[in-house]
RNA sequence: GCGCCAAUAGCUCAGUUGGAUAGAGCAACUGCCUUCUAAGCAGUAGGUCAGGGGUUCGAAUCCCUUUUGGCGUGCCA
């Protein structure tokens, strides 16, 4: 698990420390000083492989002008060894460092060896993440919202993962409270409306209007016929609630597993209730003096917390709120099973809720340290068709499901589509979504995985194969489309680093529309068949990296590597 | 009202936590296939980084403020 990115800069930090040493006893520079500065990656080719800032970073400390402190560094440099063949000052203190041949080998070399796990890092220490995401209610079919949460909780997941955390995914299902009732009140309706007329039932207010719920009723009836008409209602509610759940979650199972999302485990909010955990957790509570009564309900004195509301737990009715339910079920993702860190993949119109709440669990009340929760709030999904946005609901029914965008769109581009930066709203163009053609991404990157698969093909039939790292002469390798493209290709485990640490998948998509651009522009720059040996067998070995790290990448995507398009 | 998030090219978005001349894709225009996949490549054009202050060697990035938009502020989840 080496990583070059990061081998490289602290190579170079370590470089200019020992010069500075040098240089400050031998009086060139002050002695004493902090350096600061760090060694990046310049936008432009042109300024290095790799900058260091430390001259200018100094610059106040010495009191002298970053240039002057640069010389002094340079001057006492010594290259011999490490990654890079030279290095120059320019600008206002720069020190610019160029990557040596041994270098780009390096990274043909770790590629190979590490295999379907080059980009694995080891950030994470195999601390225990659980992932909980989508979490749709079971009431109905899953959203668009739903087809976004769902590829940025899986592909987080991947790439906590790749970072060397023990992860989990999870689905909360809530099949218990308030909407599970109304869920089955609806089915009651159109139930009775189908046995005995439209008539014969009031709709709930607030009801579930979506065809889907006449589709369940009409299901019960044709499997128990009119039995259910004289039954008490309560009673009745509870039989079409439990078919109705049973139904739309294994249904859901099944649109996700299309999806190519699988769950470790769905957890359901019933558990908690049928356990007394959620009263034992009020009653917790209560005990230490955080709740109080009023108007008789049992609120959260959540304000005392640190949130900027009180909240209320047990209602004048005597059912608990999903606000209590959610700290049991937190409450038992950390206490019971042990998590050390939980991240919430949640929709932009419980932000307010992820703030309290996050306050309420890492009180004294509840005691979790901050660091462990984690939520990535996602804005909505707007959806635009012909130009005009597409007012969606739920309740009425006008949804787009993620089964129908499935039967449109093929998973990958889907998938790809959706796994954008989660703090901006995304807009879904579905004129636009339903093309499959290089307007998507996803097919540029995909293309280029084909074309590297047909190319080693062709040249097998000419008998070179893909020889081992250790046989290839990367020297020859000098055409400025093959050094960015190695360049690349070792970005990988830095940039799963920084997509972990930011809880930001989508930095892996443009990071595979990165590499596959710049092996498209060395494709067209360099031709490997009928190129002397020497010459060949670094190019071919050179694409077949790019192979492997678009795969491995894309896999992380959940996104397929075809072999021929 | 208060709170959270955002505002970068005509459109969709990057910008490596403060670095060098702000970058891609799409759309527009111009070129490149008798040779490994043209679902590709090269080029042209496109900008008051929403406005205004401040912090410093240096700001799209940090702070203050104004404007605009999305969401939240239920004994719904």
């Amino acid at each position: 698990m080496l990583n070059l990115i990061e081998s490289a800069k602290q190579q170079i930090d370590e470089l200019i420390r020992t010069a500075y040493e040098k240089a400050s006893a031998t009086g060139a520079l002050p002695t004493g000083c902090a350096l600061g500065g760090a060694a990046e990656i310049p936008k432009d080719a042109q300024n290095g492989d790799y900058a260091a800032t430390h001259a200018m970073a100094a610059a106040r400390e010495m009191k002298m002008a970053p240039r002057k402190i640069a010389e002094a560094l340079v001057a006492q440099l010594d290259l011999a060894d490490s990654y890079f063949k030279s290095c120059d000052i320019a600008g206002p203190g720069f020190i610019n460092f160029f990557l040596s041949d041994k270098w780009y080998r390096e990274v043909l070399v770790t590629i190979e060896a590490e295999g379907a796990s080059y980009g694995r890092v080891n950030i994470g220490k195999g601390e225990r993440v659980m992932v909980e995401f989508v979490s749709a209610n079971p009431t109905g079919p899953m959203t668009i919202g739903n087809a976004r949460g769902g590829v940025l909780g899986d592909t987080l997941a991947s790439v906590l993962d790749m970072a060397g955390y023990d992860v989990q995914r999870e689905f909360y299902v809530n099949d218990a409270g308030n909407q599970v009732q109304l869920f089955g009140q609806s089915i009651e309706a159109r139930y009775l409306q189908l046995c005995l007329g439209e008539d014969a039932a009031v709709f709930p207010d607030n009801g579930y209007h979506g065809d889907d719920i006449r589709l369940l009723a009409q299901m019960i009836r044709e499997r128990d016929g009119d039995k259910y008409i004289d039954m008490d209602s309560a009673a009745r509610i509870r039989e079409f609630v439990a078919f109705g759940l049973k139904h739309n979650i294994s249904l859901m199972k099944e649109h996700l597993e299309r999806y190519r999302i699988d769950f470790d485990r769905w957890f359901l909010e019933s558990e908690l209730h049928e356990s007394g955990y959620v009263a034992e957790t009020v009653k917790l509570l209560t005990d230490n003096g955080f709740t109080y009564e009023k108007d008789g309900a049992v609120w959260l004195k959540n304000t005392e917390l640190g949130a900027d509301k009180d909240e209320v737990l047990v209602r004048a009715n005597g059912f608990y709120t999903y606000y209590a339910v959610d700290i049991a079920y937190h409450r038992n993702k950390f206490v019971e099973r042990g998590f050390d860190r939980v991240i919430d993949v949640w929709g932009a119109d419980h932000h307010g809720h992820a703030i309290r709440f996050k306050a309420t669990m890492t009180s004294p009340a509840l005691g979790i340290d901050p660091d462990r929760l984690e939520f990535v709030i996602m804005q909505m999904v707007r959806l635009v068709r012909d130009g005009e946005t597409v007012k969606v609901s739920k309740r009425t029914g006008k949804a787009l499901t993620l089964n129908d965008l499935l039967d449109e769109i093929s998973v990958d581009a889907c998938r790809f589509f959706f796994n954008a930066k989660p703090d901006t709203h995304l807009e879904f163009d579905l004129g636009l979504a339903v093309r499959q053609d290089s307007e998507n991404p996803v097919y540029y990157v995909q293309y280029a995985h084909a074309r590297i698969c047909s190319l080693i093909t062709a040249l097998a039939e000419e008998g070179h194969t893909v020889k081992s790292a250790g046989e290839i002469d990367a020297s020859v390798l000098t055409d400025p489309t093959e050094r960015e493209l190695l360049k690349q290709l070792s970005l990988l485990p830095d940039e799963i680093r920084l997509a972990a640490r930011d809880y930001d998948p989508s930095r892996i998509n443009r990071y595979v529309i990165e590499l596959a651009a710049r092996f498209h522009r060395f494709y067209t720059a360099c031709r490997i068949k009928g190129e002397a040996d020497k010459l060949l067998c670094a190019r071919l070995k050179l694409a077949d990296s790019v192979r492997a790290v678009l795969k491995n990448a894309l896999s992380i995507l959940g996104v397929t590597a075809p072999d021929k398009m």
